[in-house]
RNA sequence: GCCCCAGUAGCUCAGCCUGGAUAGAGCACCUGCCUUCUAAGCAGGGGGUCGUGGGUUCAAAUCCCAUCUGGGGCGCCA
């Protein structure tokens, strides 16, 4: 970390004087968790409060006086000032400004041969309905967090369970057995996996007036579980058009897979291991002869694993998959499940579940739960139709974006137009999706993620290609070594801000929280806006230009770079 | 009844993990700024009992306890 080296330097320095001062010293790690950012640059670039350091019944402020009396400037020190019960601290400026600078176009670590790899398990999609709004947050999430991993090195896994069986599935087939057997999505016209929603559509529909239609879709589903033949066959050709079309959903927001379960594979798996497990002693039997897993002793509700009459349960597969990745995967570091919190208890349930079975794995899975998505009339309900669907929303971001381009920019070529408007479109509805911390609920306001003011992807991406504007514009080339020159209030604020990368980015993976990386690159963007209104990067004095030339340039790589981490394309032009 | 999450400006949200200097953005509203590096921008203005009550501390939006409100969940759904 950049400022690891100061913060080491500065306790050495500060012990120091305490010493001469005949005060109690602290060991390094407490004095480095003391010290803060001041308010603002002009304070320093570091500082301590003193209230712990001041012997017992002296003036803080007092003290403070005397520490910064006491002591020395150094090679990376060059001031320090009394500001009440502080200490504010400055650095040389002659080789801080270059670091930072340096230090934003560093390149990430390459993921070495034996690292072990983190499986990040998101999306989860039935086939019988197309994507929704909902899952574009689920894929924004996950694409973040696996992309801040292996920043850090950590070779990434990217894995989905594909709910490809059960009488929703059904549902929309017999729908379409029933009154769409002539058609096809080709000879519709219509996107596969929409065709296959519109079919679930229409039997919901049906299913209002006409009750005995649920009983034939459990009807179905047990035909397909006695692998009838025709059953089985609708059913293929009904999942080849869902996950064809979710495919196609998934390119464009730039989501892949390397490992694709498919529930209908092994959704009777997990039967075995818990009926081991209940002759081990483990699990207890209900009256009417489920299975259930007591998890008394973890403070969590017991969970049946096998129902009464002998079937087994989504949980009971989920316990089985957990344990076929840490078969398949042997060194796997952890699992990360990006799925919504509703399923909290469905996961803790789970972990605990494993941790009885004896699956020394079991801690190193992860929940990460995200709030539900809803609209500003409320809660998406497919049946009063309020479901934003994926491709329509993508779809109406580009079309806006298009718009835009035909009042600013008509002269541009119709392709070159739809290209920039997808980049655009799709920084939108990313920034959007991740911009808000995952734990909250969302209210996903269409009109607002569309908008591109404010807080947006958009707004970043402009400011991406304004600062490549300038260095294209500009006849020198940049310079850190004329760092020192940087000195403006404003060019200190954005070299504080750049300072800050390593730590954000650091913090985001940490606490699993991309928003605050989201967060760290408006600040950045917003004050260097700022800069750019108020100061001219080309102006007639060339050294100070390629001064501010490389401030410029080490901004613009860390918007790229965090723009990337968040899944998000940036462009050379706007 | 129990568990989890949220409550900060009219609205949408940062800040809380790890306490520190006057609580920050965006949207909306009002006022300015394009013959000069991209106005998808910038500057300024109004707007806050940080749900409430206690406690801990030199210091609390931040930690602890209680409480209210909203959302989600809780043995044979996925």
């Amino acid at each position: 970390m950049l400022l690891h080296s100061y913060h080491e330097k500065l306790a050495e320095n500060i012990n120091h004087t305490l010493n001469v001062l005949h005060v109690p010293t602290h060991d390094a790690p407490s004095l480095i968790a003391m010290m803060v950012r001041p308010p603002s640059p002009e304070k320093g670039d570091l500082s301590i409060p003193v209230f712990k350091l001041a012997p017992n019944g002296q003036n803080p402020a007092a003290f403070a006086q005397q520490l910064v009396h006491h002591l020395k400037t150094t090679e990376l020190f060059s001031k320090f000032d009394a500001a009440g019960p502080y200490v504010n601290v400055f650095f040389n400026p002659q080789t801080y400004a270059q670091k930072i600078i340096e230090n934003a176009g560093s390149v990430p670590p390459v993921p070495g041969k034996d690292v072990e790899p983190v499986m990040i398990e998101y999306a989860s999609p039935n086939t019988n309905k197309p994507l929704h709004v909902g899952h574009l947050r689920n894929l924004a999430l996950a694409e973040s967090m696996i992309r801040l991993f292996s920043h850090n090195g950590k070779k990434v896994i990217r894995a989905q369970v594909i709910n490809d069986r059960g009488v929703h599935i059904c549902k929309s087939m017999l729908a379409y057995e029933k009154w769409g057997r002539s058609t096809t999505p080709e000879s519709t016209g219509m996107k596969s996996d929409h065709f296959v929603g519109k079919w679930y559509t229409e039997f919901t529909k049906h299913a209002e007036t006409n009750p005995a239609l649920e009983e034939e879709a459990q009807a179905m589903l047990v035909k397909w579980e006695q692998n009838d033949t025709h059953v089985r066959e609708l059913w293929k050709k009904n999942n080849e058009w869902a996950i064809k079309g979710m495919f196609q959903t998934y390119a464009r927001m730039g989501a892949t897979f390397d490992v694709n379960y498919y529930e209908s594979e092994f959704y009777q798996n997990g039967k075995d291991i818990v009926m081991q497990a209940y002759e081990k002693g483990l699990l207890k039997k209900a009256d009417n002869g489920a299975i259930i897993v007591p998890l008394e002793k973890f403070g969590l509700p017991d969970k049946p694993v096998i129902r009464g009459d002998g079937t087994s349960l989504y949980f009971t597969q989920d316990i089985y998959l957990a344990m076929k990745r840490f078969h398949d995967y042997p060194t796997l570091e952890r699992i990360v499940y990006v799925v919504a919190s509703e399923q909290e208890m469905h996961f803790k349930q789970l972990f605990a579940t494993l941790k009885l079975l004896g699956v020394p794995q079991a801690e190193k899975c992860y929940h990460l739960g995200y709030g539900l998505l809803t609209l500003p009339s409320g809660k998406m309900s497919s049946r009063a139709g309020t479901v934003v669907n994926a491709d329509e929303l993508m779809d109406e971001l580009v079309q806006m974006a298009v718009e835009e381009y035909n009042k600013r920019n008509p002269e541009l070529s119709t392709s070159e137009i739809a290209r920039r408007a997808n980049v655009i479109a799709l920084s939108a509805l990313k920034f959007y999706l991740v911009k808000q911390d995952a734990k909250k609920e969302l209210v996903f306001d269409p009109k607002e993620s569309i908008s591109f003011d404010g807080q947006t992807g958009p707004y970043l991406l402009y400011t991406t290609a304004r600062i490549l504007s300038i260095l294209r514009k500009s006849t020198h080339t940049l310079d850190v070594h004329a760092a020192n020159l940087l000195t403006l209030p404003t060019e200190k604020m954005l070299l504080t801000i750049l300072s800050k990368k390593d730590e954000v980015i650091a913090a985001a993976l940490r606490n699993y929280s991309p928003h605050v990386l989201g967060h760290y690159l408006l600040d950045l963007a917003n004050t260097f806006n700022t800069y750019y209104h108020e100061t001219k990067i080309i102006q007639e004095n060339e050294k100070l230009e390629k001064a501010r030339l490389a401030l410029a340039n080490a901004i613009r790589q860390t918007l790229e770079e965090g723009l990337y981490l968040l899944g998000i394309e940036t462009l050379r032009e706007m």
